[in-house]
DNA sequence: TTAGTATTCAAACAATCGTTTGAGTCGCAT
DNA sequence: ATGCGACTCAAACGATTGTTTGAATACTAA
């Protein structure tokens, strides 16, 4: 087990995220992920066991690094002097909207997650929710402290609401087209757009 | 072609959309669906003809009302004395929200549209665009009107993350638990959460 | 009643699905 | 060089996919 970087491995979990954004988990089939692979049929099995296992590791190869980065940057968000809600979204979202514009399949497994957001499977979302919630529960408790006038359940909805939201944007973010900007003014502008969005709707009297 | 309240098209259709809301489009099998309504496998390829433009009357059968709904409460709201930003969020997301309370499909369905949402299948997009994007446009106009300190670009931004948001959060709006409150109860104060929130977003100062 | 159309039905179609098999190949340590 | 584990490969597995067929049934109009 050498460390290649273009492994049969990392070669069948690139193409799998890129045809699991444009086909779905069902759409896309085995065949079609190892023929963009250019890889051999059995290599799915030998290497992962199962399609279901396949898409929870599409899944862990980019959400182990995005959740760290996150808690980083709430961690250096803490940190700053004025802390606001502003700087909380923005470690929400800024590692996001950065792996979109890192390497091509970044882009497609931003909207991966808008596809997993849209299912409600039962296995995934314990796969997620195993492996990731603690991340989750470090920015609701920094949400909850600045938003001290909404109730549990407001606050709940609310995050519910911002999230979704935020997952739909990002995952266009990829699609929409950018005149005269570069990647990084593009991304910046995107990143301001969905933090004064969501704060705007977050601060909105009950 | 008796006009029946239960024919098998309609139980085929009903069927459809529970199961797409379930499993996806690629998810959900003809035989789950045929099986589920009660009726022989190959009564879809005699109604519907195929399996694709079955999910295109999914759609069909929903949208044709929900979007004459829509124009109603429209216009309605631009007769209303004092018309504002929230009157025309009002027109477009409660006759939606209607739908989640009218019968059992129609909860279905707004899942439905969300996983519209979030596959970018060209063939669907096309066809929801050749029906119904004039009721889009007239709900641009307004917005626009009422927004007149956004740019074109700027606007479409918005309203791109205003209409994924809504569609997610009303999709969720059938499975979160409501405690102590009727379903109308529900229904209004998830009203009122939604269109304070785009409210508050689509004003935010560029 | 009868002719004709509309619908339903069981069965089968070819194609594709995820998965398994067993032989074959490669690289590396002994 | 030899042996061993890691890996790749073509081929096939049974199951399931959407679709088609032709006969049987239900319904409607004359």
């Amino acid at each position: 087990m050498t460390i290649e970087l273009f492994s049969t491995k990392q070669r069948i979990l690139g193409a799998a995220e890129v045809l699991f954004a444009k086909h779905g988990f069902a759409g896309a089939s085995l065949r079609q992920v190892t023929s963009a692979a250019q890889v051999n049929l059995a290599a799915v099995n030998y290497h992962f066991g199962s399609k279901e296992n396949l898409i929870n590791e599409v899944f862990r190869r980019r959400l182990d690094g995005l959740n760290t980065d996150r808690l980083a940057a709430l961690a250096q968000a803490r940190a700053k002097q004025g802390y606001v809600l502003e700087d909380t979204l923005d470690a929400f979202v800024r590692p996001a909207l950065a792996l979109t514009g890192s390497d091509h399949g970044g882009a497609s497994f931003v909207r991966v997650l808008a596809r997993a957001y849209a299912e409600h499977n039962e296995r995934l979302r314990k796969f997620l929710h195993d492996n990731y919630s603690h991340v989750l529960k470090e920015f609701v408790a920094d949400f909850a402290h600045f938003l001290p006038h909404l109730d549990k359940q407001e606050l709940y909805w609310r995050l519910d609401i911002v999230s979704g939201a935020l997952t739909y944007a990002m995952a266009d973010f990829g699609v929409i087209k950018r005149r005269g900007l570069t990647e990084q003014q593009h991304r910046d502008l995107t990143a301001r757009h969905l933090i004064r969005f969501a704060a705007a709707g977050l601060r909105a009297e009950g």
